[in-house]
DNA sequence: TGCCTACCGTTAATCCAATCACAGCCGTTT
DNA sequence: AAACGGCTGTGATTGGATTAACGGTAGGCA
């Protein structure tokens, strides 16, 4: 039923290419400001560390071409990287939590040109409260849902300490928002409809210390 | 070949696997701290927005069963998951690069009981060195083998800026480092036999970014 | 004590992602 | 201009991980 022609009807990508997908544009911005104009596809992969099929079936899955072959044009595939990722009018991101985590995540924007900003911070703590911290206004907490709807804030950050991440779930879900990217270790019963990726750095590093232990 | 019966030859687990018993044993200590002594794998599966049947299936994997049908023993299951993960006196870690990101993950350790010990911190902030930062000593990067090797660290937290990552290589692998957490946005080409998570915050977000756009 | 419910452990099937294999084509070289 | 080499795009295959299906059994209750 769903084998209709409709080039529209997007099939849903795999995450693991979009992951790729932010990777690659990230290392054709740096090819580009060197000079280069066109990459071929074994020359990304070994870059990343992948294999050029690999590549090269990401790109398909895009629905990209090069019309050389001399390799892919960077400049042109860094814009339809972008049609693809990006929002056309871009997306404004709120992080709540105002601590170092966060202000090592807002450092690492500042130069990054994207489509994405962090335009509004969360805390309680009054002494960032009012200021502008690592370039972001920050807001106290209690005004979180009009503040976010005023600032049409699509995706969140949460950053808070873990012990009161619970008690953000509603405010969350009542701002409308679409997306969470949650640093917190305590898993989160979101609705449905809402985008969730939880990174508990713990977690991370448990797991690259049990392989590491492999052969002995 | 390998069907002998041999149970000390482990299969090598799933990695998703590996990060979700990271993850039930946080949530377990918390449930023991709550004075419970038993536990469900629906209720487990349920706290970590999955399937009972996951739970169960990757508590097989790494041969756990209970001997009652009251549940699994709270207690008893964060041991065996202990000697899963944990490596038996613990494991060394260091760190690259004191910033805001290494200072939140070294915040984010104290007061977790782990067998994982952060006790190098690397800079070359004459401000940093020689001090101690978050509760670990701060050494100068010049002197990160010798100072790695007298600490026997084995995994390696890379959170320097992305301009010097690439110069990192070379020291961690002559360092003896099996593990290494790196989030760098670049993409780092380490030996076969070092394993390398690679964890990119930027990346991270425009995932949610793009996900989040789902459904109109 | 004997059914009944509910939970556990495991095998089988499904789904998603990575890799292999190959056909086609452009540019180059002789 | 003809043969070659190397790169791209894509069907087919493999592999890994999740989900479904089911047999077994302990504990509750009449």
């Amino acid at each position: 039923m769903s084998t209709d022609a409709a080039h529209t009807a997007a099939k849903r990508l795999p995450e693991r290419t979009i992951e790729r997908l932010s990777e690659y544009r990230r290392m054709l911005l740096e090819c580009l400001k060197q000079g280069r104009t066109h990459i071929y596809s074994h020359e990304l992969a070994s870059m990343h560390g992948i294999t050029a099929v690999q590549v090269r079936r990401d790109l398909m899955l895009i629905g990209f071409s090069s019309d050389t072959k001399k390799g892919y044009d960077v400049e042109v595939l860094i814009d339809f990287i972008g049609t693809i990722l990006d929002s056309p009018d871009g997306l404004n991101v709120g992080i709540i939590g105002m601590g170092n985590l966060a202000q090592a995540v807002t450092h690492y924007f500042n130069g990054k040109r994207s489509k994405l900003r962090i335009t509004a911070a969360f805390d309680v703590d009054p002494h960032k409260v009012g200021k502008t911290v690592a370039g972001v206004p920050c807001y106290h907490m209690d005004t979180f849902v009009e503040t976010s709807l005023k600032h049409n804030i699509r995706v969140i950050i949460l950053t808070s300490p873990s012990s009161v991440a619970a008690g953000m779930v509603e405010p969350i879900t009542r701002a409308g928002v679409r997306g969470v990217l949650n640093f917190t270790s305590t898993p989160l019963n979101f609705p449905e409809d809402i985008y969730v990726e939880d990174y508990d750095i713990i977690t991370l590093l448990e797991k690259v210390a049990y392989f590491s232990k492999e052969g002995e």
